[in-house]
DNA sequence: CGATGGGCGCTTGTATACAAAAACACGGAA
DNA sequence: TTCCGTGTTTTTGTATACAAGCGCCCATCG
């Protein structure tokens, strides 16, 4: 799977995207171990852009160093997913109790317009509705923070979302959990709107909570979970 | 100001170290402009150890790409450091109440012992007493992060932590606000052993309330300010 | 049969060379 | 005087070469 959907600047973004993608599907394994030459060769790409690259996604959790001369594929215990969410509702609240205050009419429209994206192609009808509706769901979050207008908020989402997005990759929703995502997102933009702190966090608690519920029953076994 | 304390390993670490130092002594005026290769003849290194430290001062914000080919020290605002404060407090009352769930007598030891260190600084009759007194607070803090025991919060902190310095390497404090501090440690280190989460975040949430107080008075042209 | 030590190959760290693109400076025209 | 275009210089991005250290395999010894 080749870098997609970001249009491709330089080999050390590139390089990033592309091994990025392959640990979160899982093309590359948990625990695998990578060479910079190994992963050179498969980009087609020389050795200086992949360990910008790798250092990178070292810094962000998702390689790991051991000892010296060996480099791995970050393993995910299974209670560190819980830990992201955790995380990220910690965040994600703080970004939309400022975004309620800050938000500009330019930044509700375009909540409004991702929004209206994501309405429909829900329920999505087939893989690539799927992919639209997760790119969306993605941005509209992106969107929140953006409206929070705290760049050192912003530079730490980029690390806890990315995170967020491994669960994200790998499962299915219901309908009915997807109805209710959008309903949250409706009600997130009217609290923006409305100006209300209190508001906005309640709905993006509980909106968070709801994604890390269904993604423990998955990880059980059963299916679902939004973000 | 050459890197001074962590022992330097490659280049790259030193380099990260030393520009970091510069930026924060204000060596490196905000607003400068950085070439790779001024930094690469300042330091005496090639420009590939230098490329990976600016890369990553860039990812943590303390260097701004503007436009293309023009490299500067970023800029804080000055409600910026307000925000960093308010999600410092954050994620580290979530680390704290974690650790006072997790934390195993080693944890503890290590803190008292920390603390212990910081006791013998208090005040700080000279300028290396008020270091180490820097140094052992910052020790502390991380202290309680690893005893949280998650990785992901780790990563997280370390960017955070690292901004929330700049005040502190700015700032002097008077001799109250240090012993005040001194005993929100030790309470910190009573609530964790004593295993209660909630004691343990209202006192995390105190202290650095008590310190962005500090550093909003320093701001506006009073003294003080703890971390 | 298991443990230990030596040697070879691989991996990372650093330096340097070259290409492309942006910033800068200068001169000319309105 | 100010704005714009062009040519030069600088700066970043990428590739490659070389050095140092670690890991792994195998042989040898207990």
């Amino acid at each position: 799977m080749t870098a997609n959907s970001t249009p491709r600047q330089n080999a050390t973004e590139q390089a990033y995207q592309v091994i990025r993608t392959n640990i979160l599907t899982g093309k590359f394994e948990e625990g695998e171990r990578l060479t910079e030459t190994r992963l050179s060769e498969e980009l087609g790409l020389s050795r200086t852009p992949i360990r910008e690259a790798v250092g990178r996604l070292i810094i962000e959790g998702f390689i790991e160093r051991q000892s010296g001369y060996t480099t791995r594929v970050a393993r995910f215990p299974e209670d560190e997913v819980e830990q992201i969410y955790e995380i990220r509702r910690l965040l994600e609240c703080y970004s939309v109790r400022r975004a309620a205050r800050l938000a500009t009419p330019e930044d509700i429209a375009e909540l409004r317009s991702i929004h209206a994206r994501m309405r429909a192609d829900t329920p999505p009808n087939d893989k690539a509705a799927y992919q639209r509706l997760t790119a969306a769901n993605e941005a509209f979050h992106r969107a929140i923070v953006a409206a929070a207008r705290s760049p050192r908020l912003t530079a730490l989402m980029a690390t806890a979302l990315d995170v967020g997005m491994v669960v994200r990759t790998y499962s299915m929703f219901s309908a009915e959990d997807l109805m209710r995502s959008l309903s949250h997102h409706q009600e997130l933009i009217d609290a923006i709107e409305a100006g209300s702190p209190e508001w906005a966090e309640s709905i993006m608690s509980a909106h968070l909570l709801a994604g890390a519920s269904r993604v423990s029953a998955r990880l059980e076994g059963k299916g679902g979970g939004d973000d």
